[in-house]
DNA sequence: CGAACTTTTGATCGCAGTCAAGATACGTGG
DNA sequence: CCACGTATCTTGACTGCGATCAAAAGTTCG
């Protein structure tokens, strides 16, 4: 990849001149000497399928930018009921400002690299910039929307309609450019079946058999378990209940 | 009540000055003169239960501070089912930002008393002061928790867990006093069986079933269909899941 | 006191859960 | 490259929780 060197990345950290973060993110509430301040406490990991983020009740002390992959967000009950309460995708932004603790888990779904901030250096900024603020009220208005949306699904759906709702609601994400016209996508499901069924409130098995169901009837294609291809999505549309 | 008169409350517009949303809601974030500013463009009402405050897919332009009594917020499928997604409580901040449609539904669950001010005004406001910005970012942030731990609920207890959880919310709601060693509240239920079950995504008669079982049980009393008594806090806890 | 509504209770049904094998995919070392 | 072991996923048989349908009892008005 070449870097660019024009007007607008003038002065901008080499790291952060192709993220995702700066033009999506939180960062692009950021002028370049806040970046530059920034970037000097940040660093970038990659964290294996299954590797846990932020464990429950423990203290919390940085703030990341998903660059790539999938982070689930788990929330369980103390006899070992497990529920996923979000998904994160690149390029949003992870951790829960103003609390020290978290009563929520974080563990990659899939391979995930994160941009890693300590949270004083995130929080003094937040001060300093009121835009940067802005942009963590949005991201988290959009987190409770789908939160909401979801509450409907886990409430009010049945399980072929939960399983049709969850396709469509990956396909949207992993591939935002999905035109309801074209009617046909594929993609690499970033889940296993039991964080599907952790995500819709049913079992392994519920979920499977949903998942043939849906196959036999010709409304997706699965290859190798996880490589999924939807082929009709305004199918799919109808079976989400919506 | 009496009006104070100390340093605190020069300058402050009458209306304001005993009203808890000025304490612990949003305009603890104005000053005196930006208090004096909205006050202008302010307006109270009083709404009977069942009203409609914002109707699915109505252009919103107003946003109002919950004085007394319960908002519930509710989404629907195209069939008719139903899904409380949230339940606002004095002094909550009701009105979703930076949309010009809202895909929910809020209607007034009691009797409900309203401060609301047109959408242009908060918006100004919201430009001028950071702090403003700020506190509406923690009340989105804390509806965001709710929101999730609702989903555990929804996904992963039983019947009679949800009908014990929502109990125990309520509880804590209403009389925020709830002290867990007094292990004793009372208070009337803000919601029908129906709203319940469209808040626990069960049926009417279900939860009906799982309130009548908690009585001859002894965990609670029940008056008048409304009015309940929780004889055991901590039993009702342990019935919750958690 | 009577009408309309809400809640409770009862009987039955069906969807999703549970328990139990089997099948398929995947990594590892021979 | 193949045999093996382990994970994950699928399929089958059966069960049970909560939904559905129906009716009775209680509550709240006028």
């Amino acid at each position: 990849m070449t870097v660019r060197q024009d007007v607008h990345s003038a002065g901008i950290p080499v790291l952060c001149q192709s993220c995702e973060a700066r033009h999506r993110g939180v960062c692009g509430a950021l002028d370049p000497d806040q970046l530059v301040a920034l970037s000097k406490t940040s660093s970038r990991y990659t964290i294996e399928p299954g590797a846990e983020l932020i464990g429950d009740a423990e203290t919390v002390n940085s703030y990341s930018n998903v660059l790539s992959g999938v982070v689930k967000l788990t929330k369980g009950l103390s006899d070992g009921r497990q529920q996923i309460v979000g998904l994160q995708f690149a390029p949003d932004f992870l951790g829960r400002p103003f609390k020290v603790e978290s009563e929520i888990n974080a563990e990659a779904a899939t391979a995930v690299s994160l941009c890693s901030f300590p949270k004083a250096s995130i929080e003094r900024m937040m001060r300093e910039s009121p835009e940067l603020e802005h942009r963590l009220l949005k991201q988290t208005l959009k987190e409770l929307d789908e939160a909401r949306e979801w509450m409907v699904t886990l409430g009010r759906k049945t399980a072929s309609e939960k399983v049709a709702s969850f396709l469509l609601m990956i396909a949207r994400n992993i591939d935002p450019a999905t035109d309801p016209a074209t009617n046909s996508t594929s993609f690499d499901l970033p889940l296993t079946r039991a964080d599907i069924a952790d995500f819709l409130g049913l079992t392994i098995e519920t979920v499977s058999r949903q998942l043939t169901r849906m196959r036999t009837e010709g409304v997706i294609r699965i290859e190798n378990n996880r490589h999924v291809t939807v082929e009709s999505l305004s199918r799919l549309e109808r079976r989400s209940g919506a």
